[in-house]
DNA sequence: CCCCTTGGTAAGTCGTAGCTTACCGTTCGT
DNA sequence: ACGAACGGTAAGCTACGACTTACCAAGGGG
């Protein structure tokens, strides 16, 4: 099957507080006690989500003094968006075949 | 930060083996048995999966005889590749602004 | 009319992912 | 040089989710 190499994207993304660390840095880069404080979690959970963030590609940090700024890697997030438009171009073509076939509704 | 209602879309997205369904399914239109012959799982755990996928809107069934065939839902794929599509415009707004920061520190 | 195929549901087990507290290294200010 | 702030790592607990087997409902063909 089509090998996905962003399979640690995906499953970074299966996260809802990391989707909310992502959203987050998504307005503005951020370091790692703000995000904690803005977020019902401690500082220590942060830093283990961003570690999975990161080895997906999806944030990169950057040392600032004491503090680490993290921000969204454009490369990380395009890459995915890039599969989620494959896939829906293909079902573009399987929904014609619907279309020809029947117009009925289910469940 | 609030407005993910495509959260399921996410966390559906977020198991490896319903990535490997989304990925079968963008190929072809396929049954539930047909499905579970070509991934390492029984057909239950396929059900399980479809439902999953099936209530986070990915995608559409139709019954076909006794049989069940299952397609991609180009919109609720498009749903979430637009999220991303946004998040990756802010990522593109933050990183302009490292590019400013670091070419003045270069002199 | 029977039964065989197809597929969804129930119950139960097991692995793992996410959280917390505790600890340690590092960097800046004074 | 000392202390405070910031952040990554370790260890451990808990909860949830993915899978299995067993069972049941429904549609179609001989």
């Amino acid at each position: 099957m089509a090998t996905y190499r962003s399979d640690e994207g995906w499953d970074a993304l299966g996260d809802p507080t990391r989707r909310a660390i992502v959203a987050c840095l998504a307005e503005q880069p951020r370091a790692v006690g703000e995000l904690a404080r803005e977020l019902p979690i401690s500082r220590p959970a942060v830093s283990q989500h961003l570690k999975v963030l990161k080895d997906a590609g999806l944030v990169v940090d950057q040392q600032a003094g004491t503090r680490r700024v993290y921000r969204l890697n454009p490369a990380g997030v395009a890459a995915l968006r890039d599969q989620l438009d494959t896939f829906w171009r293909r079902a573009l073509d399987s929904y014609q075949d619907v279309v020809d076939q029947t117009t009925e509704e289910d469940s």
